[in-house]
DNA sequence: TTGTAGGCGTTATCAT
DNA sequence: ATGATAACGCCTACAA
């Protein structure tokens, strides 16, 4: 029958008095727990129940100011809110957490000076590797940046050592959702371009005019409307559209939430969906299965991502090439889209 | 002309230097740096052109150890990508960040287990205060952390020394909606119900409930249906509700997300949103107002749930009561719902 | 293999 | 008002 009070992870027991508990010195112990070097099965026992029976939980803080790493990642989205890269901070919290390093997030809000105070906020907080969602942060600095911390990047296209980048085929997707309603004997398809300030909306057009071309469906520049991938922008494109009094028979979004805005849009003008015209969207986001209708669009998976950022980054940080790769975009096929 | 080769917040510049380089003591520099003592004008300026001149930023995590503040607050929040605690987090952030916060935050999913092994996990972080977005904690855990260190909560009331908790007016936003719903005519008023563990559910549900017996609308059980508040659980509540054949020509759901998955069951179903049954929902969720109808809902102000716990957090942080509330709910017509 | 000593960058406690 | 001096809890040479 074991008396023992157990691990209360309360109070303050230190790494010092385990090694007094364990009758060892604090390097030893240190060493046990970091596996910094040989110790004998025996301290090693005595020093594990020590540790077990006071309960110790080492103090990170203690820890990075001795030089030691601080098992914990700086993670850069541009907010925190956002509904794609919202999943992908919980793809990235999950295996972070699993390996035992804990996630800190900070916003830059599309805002290349912002995103600079929050690398410089999370590097004062000594992290040990830092993710970059996407951004507007320059090639240069984040090269930069990797030269004093690994680095994982996210919507980019970069080679530096210690750097790993992460880039969804943006290109392949819009080609798929084009060709989609292409196949559907759609010929007259808007597109609602993103930012073009974002190189996945450039991308995205490149893939929905390739797809055009293959199909020998001649380009028509009063088909594309501008838009800033938020709702809004959404509904103004569509609504732009219809004024213009140009004929479509179907509408490609750069993202699913314009894709919402145009459906939106269409709907107030009394046009139906898919019955009237066809949307696809980009992205997946969580709701798009549940609009009205359920939205054809292309699988982004963020979660994914986020899970494939966070493993990288694991592996910069234990000295390993990182080989993940974001999986091919798919189709996912609901219920917006229909045979012309 | 200065030369000033100005601050590159890089590097090691530590308080020493800045001490050395200003002629005083470290101790003063800290003093500056904290307001903790006065100190004459003339050695603050030295101090000051030192830390711009060479760039200073003080590191926070020797600051902790050393037992000052870490200038961080830990949040729990249930689901980093949560669509509604998503834009309070993004409040929280806000407010924390315009005082020199940082914000920490963790996930706990609705499981009181993980929440504790989050606030743990923060505490080892050596955070300032907690902010608990609801959860599944015992109040007694709750204030047993109090006893530790400041906390906020949303989504309860409790009252406990450097506590302070924040909670919504769920009955009476409940009660608004049902209230709209009664005014527009409407008599058969389904109620999709969230998941009885929250205690939110269950004043939404009074709510509900007083709003119909103030106006004599008998309560009819077959009326209500369950629901877990996500999406799918609106999509079956709306399709049990129709093979009921109870009749009904409005749902009131608990929350945004159940009022667009029962709104695509109706859809489906070939049923009309207004023209046949009238929704509303609860939340106002980012996506209600760009949903297909607009969804009239119940504004619960993520973000200023957010700004208010933070806010509030601060003000126990500064030993000062907090005083904040949150706004009463606001019932936001859009065109989900229609006269009967 | 193990222990000792010094230091990481700050703040707090005493003096002065 | 200001300055030494001792922690804070851990890690990493260096020594044994």
């Amino acid at each position: 029958m074991k008396s023992s009070k157990s691990a209360r992870p309360s109070s303050k027991v230190t790494l010092g008095m385990v090694a007094e508990a364990s009758g060892v010195s604090p390097s030893t112990v240190s060493r046990i727990l970091n596996g910094t070097a040989v110790v004998s099965q025996e301290k090693k026992d005595a020093v594990d129940r020590a540790i077990a029976e006071l309960g110790f939980v080492p103090n990170p803080i203690a820890r990075v100011l001795a030089g030691g790493r601080s098992l914990s990642v700086g993670v850069v989205t541009q907010a925190i809110d956002s509904p794609y890269y919202g999943v992908a901070l919980r793809g990235i919290e999950e295996v972070l957490d699993a390996a035992g390093f804990v996630p800190l997030f900070a916003s830059g809000h599309w805002n290349a000076k912002e995103e600079q105070r929050c690398i410089d906020t999370l590097r004062s907080r000594r992290v040990d590797g830092i993710i970059v969602l996407t951004g507007r942060l320059s090639d240069e600095s984040l090269r930069k940046l990797a030269k004093e911390l690994p680095v994982v990047v996210t919507g980019r296209t970069l080679k530096a050592p210690s750097l790993h980048a992460l880039n969804f085929n943006d290109f392949e997707g819009a080609r798929l959702a084009t060709h989609h309603l292409l196949t559907l004997g759609h010929r007259k398809i808007a597109f609602i371009a993103g930012d073009p300030v974002h190189p996945d909306a450039q991308e995205r057009l490149k893939g929905y005019r390739a797809a055009l071309e293959a199909a020998g469906v001649k380009y028509k520049p009063a088909l594309v409307l501008p838009g800033l991938f938020h709702e809004d922008s959404g509904v103004m494109a569509a609504e732009r559209l219809i004024d213009s009094r140009e004929p479509f028979t179907a509408i490609f979004a750069a993202n699913d939430q314009m894709a919402f805005g145009a459906s939106l849009a269409l709907y107030r003008r009394g046009l139906r969906v898919p019955e009237d015209v066809s949307i696809v969207g980009f992205d997946d986001l969580a709701g798009a299965a549940h609009a009205i209708p359920p939205l054809t669009t292309i699988h982004q998976a963020g979660l994914e991502l986020g899970r494939c950022a966070a493993q990288a980054l694991l592996e910069l940080l234990a000295d390993k090439t990182p080989t993940t790769q974001l999986p091919e975009p798919r189709l996912i096929i609901r219920s917006s889209t229909r045979a012309l």
